[in-house]
DNA sequence: CATGTTTTAAAACGCTTGTTTAAACTGACT
DNA sequence: AGTCAGTTTAAACAAGCGTTTTAAAACATG
């Protein structure tokens, strides 16, 4: 495997653990087993690195993402919204064929993109990969046309931020539930139980 | 003012906008226009500093949040899930009073508890102020019987995410929705769109 | 006023951070 | 063999970090 992979690598799984913040250059090359500098030489900086390690999943992820969204707005009759989140089901865990633990990676990633580092990647998102998001507006407004798009707005960052955060705990949650109830869920069960949440809440009556 | 509220008012501020993490002591000290050793002397670390910051908050929220969530428990009839989170508005809304953007402060605070300084502060909260989570439990189960316990764990963590993911990046979320919809938000108005998402999602039906 | 304690002040500590330098190595092509 | 771009290496860099030290100032108590 390459040095420039190997960094990847080892960035992305402490990137998903310990934020990019928290971090640092030396651990990540000791992890890949590679030299301190290798970083700067291959990727320039660690902000730089940060975006690599995300533009390989979106890059992976993104067309996938759009193409089932566009099946559903091509689609002759009212998709439901839970037929709208179910979409992204078979996008989300082919990360895991891509990669190991690649859902619950990316989802965690993700989260950290929102919190850390003051929202630079959440611009890095919406505008390196538009498509995405506008059509699942489209995709929503679609199966739910009373609601504004102002409302759209606000419920699918509701949205976002229960998912992200459920699947960034999912590894602490996915114990408790094996010590409280008995159950060895793994994460397709975790996103099978978030989406009819997520639906319903989008699904809310509108408060006047 | 004292030396040290100085201190705790400045590392909020500074904490709720760029993490724990992101944030240096002398960041804190020169905002607050003290000298750098006087939040060891103070404080004895940055890591007790950041737990009086949360205390101060959960003190003062903590038994008004037990009590209104009591209110819903002792009272005869079976409550609506919309009422049993609109028991944490005005609790919540308090902490404006209390300090400035001290509502907005505080759930940021939370979220970065959660993501930042990989959970020390998760353990913080569920051992300090156990009362607050288990009267929610009880107050939901008494408005939505059918829920198992363990859908009732699932979907209370979720809701969890929806709020602390939303509140944490509240700050962006209206100014997006200053520029795109030309509507001037505060925080309450947040909670009030948040609601109604959340409950609809613990209502969701159960997905077999 | 004198005393002992609490609080502030400036400076330095040792350490880690991201980044850069310059030399050494690698593997092809003429 | 010799050249040369591409890559790796060890070492150092300046800057920032949390924390500690030392001493002066402020304070309260007798």
């Amino acid at each position: 495997m390459s040095t420039k992979n190997k960094i990847l690598d080892a960035a992305e799984s402490l990137f998903a653990d310990k934020g990019f913040n928290g971090t640092s250059l030396r651990e990540i090359t000791s992890l890949a087993e590679v030299n301190l500098a290798a970083v700067n030489y291959h990727f320039g900086s660690k902000k730089e690195l940060i975006k690599s390690v995300m533009s390989r999943y979106m890059d992976e992820l993104a067309p996938n993402l759009v193409a089932a969204l566009e099946d559903i707005c091509d689609h002759p009759e009212q998709p439901t919204l839970i037929e709208v989140f179910s979409a992204f089901i078979e996008p989300l865990l082919s990360l895991n064929v891509f990669r190991q633990n690649g859902t619950s990676n990316f989802l965690q990633l993700l989260g950290r993109g929102y919190t850390d580092s003051q929202g630079f990647l959440r611009w890095f998102f919406t505008t390196q990969y538009p498509g995405v998001i506008s059509n699942f507006v489209l995709a929503v407004q679609k199966s739910y046309p009373e609601l504004t798009p102002e409302e759209i707005f606000w419920r699918l960052h509701f949205t976002m931020g229960t998912v992200v955060f459920a699947m960034s705990s999912s590894d602490a949650l996915m114990d408790i539930a094996k010590n409280d109830f008995d159950k060895n869920l793994d994460i397709a069960d975790v996103i099978q139980k978030v989406i009819p949440y997520v639906a319903a809440g989008v699904a809310a009556p509108i408060n006047k």
